[in-house]
DNA sequence: CTGTTAGCGCCTTCAC
DNA sequence: GTGAAGGCGCTAACAG
């Protein structure tokens, strides 16, 4: 049933109708009566499809995240549909694995199709080179860390400073020998060096020695990648007293591994994350962590892509959204006796 | 740029080109390289929205879930985006929080939009009455359970089956008061409802008694409500020796109870969940569980969706999908003494 | 094999 | 205030 059905039925031409279906021009009252009686008759409901060729508008975004089964991801996600939807947008939603090929393509692919007004990527593969050289076909909007100068809008947290905050929780608890489970090298990495870097700003201001062996890499931020880098710490021959994890599924593998080799947390060694999923309120114990504010994140970030939608052609705008550190039971102050018998 | 001024380029007709890019139609060697240069050096890419309009076909489903903060549907669009992109399709989501007004709110506004050419839908709110008088503009595949014949497409597991096995697993192993946590009643209980009939079926073929005691009602399944619920069955006077628990959500919820009161998993407790999400092989203990095949659920009802969409009228197809137990830490044999003493 | 053309359903500029 | 008509970019029936 088209608009033309309706203005047939109700003997009226398609201009009226269409002024009645937007609420748009002034319509005789009685004419608009009339029109709605044919529109419910008929039950009419635009075809969406038609009126985004002819407006050059969809009303729809993407949204491209690394992996739906990383919680953080999904969580934002959550906020992202929410806030989306009271601004009357669709969400098309894609994973990109975190891999730079796939984050590129898709915003090529998608940006081109023109099935999506705007697009929103928390990138994780992306060089920062690929990155500011894109000509994306439409406005794109950068979730996550930024670092460096880029062509694009971007929303986050200050990476550095929750992770010094902390950090520093951490060695205010006395802990001498911290740990970080560190991103693999590559461009994969942005965020996480941004948070090894406010770890170790906090060492450094804490006047703690930097030591390389207790910088532990992991190939993603799932749970067994965790497991795997908590698992080689604990074959040092001076393990750590605590260790900070720069995301909450991380910190999750590596309670696990400490649980299988009978260090006991928090005793035996304190362990911090980063993201605050909801899981951190529920694991065994519960983990303190850095906890974003990630319904802002994803509100900020609609804003600037709407602004974008609607044309705005300023400068490419960082916009900082607030955290605030979670302390819980993962985190206790050093025991005196560590499990060797050190003090 | 536009099918046109590619033709212009190349000095050929829009159809031409048009039949190039789909690779329909002979074309000739010589033209087909003469456009194809066209079409590099403008750097088309074809505007799906028209070709939408057009075709009446636009390559996207909805994908309607619950809830994206429980991973079990999360992981569940993981796959479900994967299979997706294999068959070309977009995915479009949105969330329904197991609301019947907006689960039927969303097919009605969504289908009839012409956004999309099919939907998937895990209804948690809706009545059966409901469901079957929809006669929706898009066809519609159900993800989950469907207790009474329907109209509509279903894929998922055998609820009651599964239920008895994981139950009967923990009759197995000695334990004589398992309680079980159930939905509330109301329409949203579908899913719940079944599990709990397998439960009965188990004790039933196990000669145990039901004890209407153990039957604890939990108002969603979030982390909260099963620590809630589990709290709750603490309270009892003759509490239970295990629990199962319908949603692997629910169960590290119960863990948690269970820790905070100090009672230990497995050895006082024994604790089942049901849907085999990551985070159970990482709970401290990890969880047994039943392990529905996830990405078999998300094949099937794209394959159904898209059998619909490409206009198949047989009637309503129910496909059964598999799932194993998966046993880990949070049961074991019953200790033949609690921690009342009782024998 | 290729060119011409009529819509898909809608919005909106122009006349009335 | 309302009607008629063009066109968004694409596909495919109809010629040639």
């Amino acid at each position: 049933v088209t608009l033309r059905d309706v203005a047939e039925r109700a003997g009226v031409s398609v201009r009226t109708v269409s002024n009645v279906v937007n609420s748009f021009h002034y319509v005789s009252p009685a004419m608009r009566t009339r029109v709605q009686a044919a529109l419910d008759e008929l039950d009419y409901k635009p075809n969406l499809i038609a009126r985004s060729l002819k407006q050059g508008r969809t009303g729809a975004i993407a949204l491209l995240l690394p992996d739906f089964l990383i919680p953080y991801f999904t969580e934002l996600a959550h906020e992202t549909i929410e806030h989306a939807n009271n601004l009357g947008l669709t969400v098309l939603v894609d994973e990109t694995g975190g891999q730079a090929n796939r984050e590129l393509d898709l915003i090529e692919v998608i940006g081109r199709s023109r099935q999506v007004d705007g697009i929103l990527l928390n990138p994780l593969g992306m060089h920062q080179r690929a990155l500011s050289g894109l000509r994306p076909a439409v406005p794109v909007v950068l979730l996550g860390e930024r670092t460096s100068r880029s062509t694009l809008d971007h929303v986050g947290i200050d990476n550095v400073r929750a992770s010094r905050e902390i950090v520093t929780h951490l060695i205010g608890l006395g802990h001498k020998r911290i740990a970080v489970i560190a991103g693999i090298k590559g461009p994969a990495d942005a965020t996480s060096r941004l948070r090894v870097r406010g770890y170790r700003n906090a060492l450094a201001a804490a006047g703690l020695p930097f030591d390389p062996n207790l910088v532990v890499e992991a190939p993603l931020w799932r749970r067994p990648d965790g497991m795997a880098a908590m698992s080689q710490l604990l074959t040092l021959k001076r393990p750590p007293d605590a260790v900070f994890c720069p995301a909450d599924t991380l910190a999750f593998g590596a309670l696990r591994a400490l649980h299988d080799h009978g260090v006991s947390v928090p005793e035996q060694m304190s362990v911090a994350g980063f993201d605050d999923v909801q899981e951190a309120q529920f694991s065994i114990p519960t983990l303190t962590t850095i906890a974003p504010d990630k319904s802002e994140i994803a509100l900020q970030a609609l804003q600037l892509l709407s602004d974008r939608i609607s044309g705005s052609i300023v400068p490419p705008r960082d916009v900082r959204v607030g955290h605030h550190l979670c302390i819980r039971q993962s985190t206790a102050p050093r025991q005196l006796i560590t499990r060797n018998g050190e003090s």
